[in-house]
DNA sequence: AAATCGCTTGACACAGTGTCAATTGACAGG
DNA sequence: CCTGTCAATTGACACTGTGTCAAGCGATTT
């Protein structure tokens, strides 16, 4: 009985996510996800209570979806700090695009003052942070880090460099391949945040 | 006779201003701007079309008010290339915040898919741009430009970082002092795209 | 046969933008 | 003094999108 409700759960989230990733994430309505779905308006309001609800649930669906978690685990089992880096560069990197869409629906929602949607992408880019904070110690632990930075200056740094937001404008508003925009960032991080140990 | 029109419109345009400063940058509602300017809400619109039109009209307000010109002008008499780039980072890293509170809301309604918003903003940061891509050459002129990045690619680095999203993402979220915003970027954008010439 | 579940249709309240028409009050010029 | 004009007012209304409510319907369960 609650296979059939999952189902059309399921239906609405697939519906959800695809209007967002082709076109128009911005004025994305209740009723164009209702009909993608092949279900009335109203039978959203079954499934999820608000708009937001539903927005929020996407964004879940889509990192169970995805694994996010999978892609990650590379980079903390690097061997030097410096990998350590590069490889968290290249798998939260590479999971930005595909996070894209729903993401920027929740930030137009969380800048429209919805507290609800604020919490949900806050906990996202928190736990993105905690990646970067791991990064940036494994580089500390090693005596690496330059020392134009703290530790928590320097995460907050990656943090920022690393944020939807520089993707969307180098790729999108820039241009730039996602491969362009990954080495990039790479070796901006790495002039950022390696001491160049010339003597050593 | 045309003091009196230029009167009502700057109340108007002053009481956006206002309004868009201290608090709901966000949720602001055409009859709050209309109250706060003393007239009524359809007296709004003997001034300006649209919404749109009203905050797109702010903004030149708001430029030609700071004088944003007179900001830049010392970046543009800097000396050595590395000065220019601290110089412009210092101007328009001291220029973001008086501006935040209208760009948030042009930048909410670019978001939403507004053409003339987005035009609007495309414009203004288009010309910030050409600062950067300024700074970039006066130091690839004097051959100190990091071999790290071509012009563009530094251009656009450049322009990224300095984007009042990051400008948001680190004063706001990480808590960073306006003063600690403008050393640290400072910093970054010599480490980045300064060649470091140990042997000069 | 009856109850329940998931969904449908249709109507409605509410907020916010933008429009329209009729009116008022001030000020200027013949 | 009367008239025209202009800024602004009041009040009503259309439209869009979210969210709510009620009644009904068909399939499955018991």
């Amino acid at each position: 009985m609650s296979i059939k409700k999952t189902d059309t759960r399921t239906r609405i989230l697939d519906a959800t996510l695809a209007l967002v990733a082709d076109g128009p994430g911005n004025g994305l309505r209740m009723a164009d996800i209702a009909s993608r779905a092949g279900i009335s308006r109203q039978a959203l309001y079954l499934h999820f209570a608000t708009r937001t609800d539903l927005l929020v649930a996407t964004t879940l669906y889509v990192d169970q979806t995805k694994d996010i978690e999978a892609r990650l685990a590379p980079s903390r089992s690097a061997r030097s700090g410096p990998e350590r880096l590069d490889a968290y560069i290249e798998a939260w990197g590479n999971y930005i695009p595909e996070i894209y869409g729903i993401a920027r629906v929740l930030l137009a929602l969380k800048e429209a003052g919805d507290e609800e949607a604020a919490t949900a992408w806050n906990n996202r880019m928190d736990a993105m942070r905690e990646g970067c904070a791991a990064a940036i110690d494994a580089l500390k632990a090693e005596g690496r880090l330059s020392s134009d930075n703290t530790r928590e200056q320097a995460t907050a740094l990656l943090w920022t460099m690393l944020s939807v937001r520089n993707w969307e404008h180098l790729t999108i508003d820039c241009g730039w391949s996602q491969k362009a925009y990954i080495a990039s960032l790479k070796t901006s991080a790495k002039r950022l945040f390696v001491s160049q140990e010339e003597g050593a």
